[in-house]
Order: structure tokens, then sequence, then C-alpha cells
DNA sequence: CTGGATCCTGATGGATACTG
DNA sequence: CAGTATCCATCAGGATCCAG
């Protein structure tokens, strides 16, 4: 309960000091929570696979919402690979503090939007 | 626990069959889940009242999050004046249900979002 | 061939002015 | 007060291009 957490992240400036704002500021829109998701749930690491997961996601996009996760400390990008370099994309501890929103999201879906 | 549940929420067309997808094309913007923040939490139910919030929501943006949440099932809107007749939108049960979800975000945000 | 960057076009966002 | 209309900036999405 009351381990050592992580450093709060800087990835600012929001639009108020209410945390669901922030988060929403970081997280709100329509792709980011999906990779998330990916990373967390599905495993998926590589751009590639990414890419190749149901909603489609444009490369572009990806691309930003990568970069984005890894400056706000979400995501972090590793080389496992050389000649030629390959990169993962694997979610920080921080990260996976998301999962119980994500959860909750999933549950919601679920119970109260028709497939 | 075995109690009946309000019915599901059409409000597709989506872009897969995973349940936080779906929940995302309907809420995964910067202002959707900050209207039903105002409506759950701060008891917001006017549209002057969503407007005077801190994070200042155009109004434009505001009437069509409103519209969207009404035909989603989220949002109740119910006259409560004539002459001149002055409207509220209320949240419905289902989006009782989002409670937790928003507090999983609050609680991210407090915790690794710094202010 | 994979991991992206770039480009183009249409859609959306956001600020503000305006109207019933 | 409750929205709509307008105008401009930014973003989304798809196609293509380029570097390792």
């Amino acid at each position: 309960m009351s381990q050592r957490q992580p450093p709060p992240v800087e990835a600012g400036p929001y639009r108020s000091h209410c945390a669901i704002a922030r988060t929403l500021d970081l997280l709100g829109d329509k792709w980011t929570l999906l990779v998330l998701r990916d990373a967390l749930f599905f495993d998926v690491s590589t751009f590639a696979g990414f890419c190749q997961r149901p909603e489609q996601v444009p490369t572009n996009l990806l691309a930003a919402r990568l970069k984005k996760l890894v400056a706000a400390g979400l995501m972090e990008k590793v080389a496992y690979q050389q000649r030629p370099t390959r990169y993962q994309y694997l979610p920080t501890a921080v990260a996976k503090e998301l999962i119980p929103a994500l959860l909750a999201l999933k549950q919601f879906g679920d119970n109260y939007l028709q497939d």
C-alpha cells in the first residue's frame, strides 16, 4: 500500500487543475487509449503490431501517439535488434496504473453499448 | 446484483467489436467526459452552467456534445420552466455507470500527472 | 521489407459574434 | 440565457515516399 510509486509525469500544460481534465488532456482522443490497451492487454509492442490491430490506426497518427506516450513516460522505446535496428514500445509502470480505468471503460461498453 | 439494468444504447457505428473501442468512439474526445463529470459530480445541468466551468468549453462544441449524449441515452433534456422555456440536462441511469471509470481516470491524474 | 515521415484533402476543433 | 453561425487553425485519415 505504501510502496514507492513512480514519479509524476509532465505532459501539460493542462486546461484546469481537475485531475480528470488533466488525464483527458493526455489521453482523451480516439487512439491513445487504444494503443495503451494493445500494449497492456494484448502484448503488442512493434509499430507493425499496432498497425495490424482491428481498428487500423493510420501510421502517421500511430507514430504521433507513440511519441507522445514516450514523452509522457507511459511507454518506453527500446531497441531489441541491430542491423537493421528494430524497436519495441513497452508500457512503463505508470502505464500499468491505467489498467483499472481501461477495465472500467470496457465494462461500460460491454454493459451499455450495443455492438 | 441481479436487478434490471437499463437497455443498451445505440451510438455506433463502431470501429471494432472491442468494448473499449466502442466506449472511446462515444466518449473519447476532449470534452464529452468532462461534460459528464460536471453533470455527475458537480450537479451542473444548464447550458450556462456547463459553459462556466473552469475548462471553458466553446458553446458550439457544448451544444454538439449535449446533443450526442442525449441521442446516446446518457443525458436527458428536460424542460423545467415555461415562458421562456428553460431546459435542464440531466444524466441518466446509464450515465451514472460511468462513475467508476471517471474515478479511475481521476485517480490516475492525481497520482501520476503533475499539475 | 519494416518503420516511419511527408503530403494532401476533408473533417473537426476552438474563439467569438450573433440571434430567438 | 440558450443556443447557431462564422471563420480560421488544427487534426484526422489515407496514400505515398524515403531511409536503414
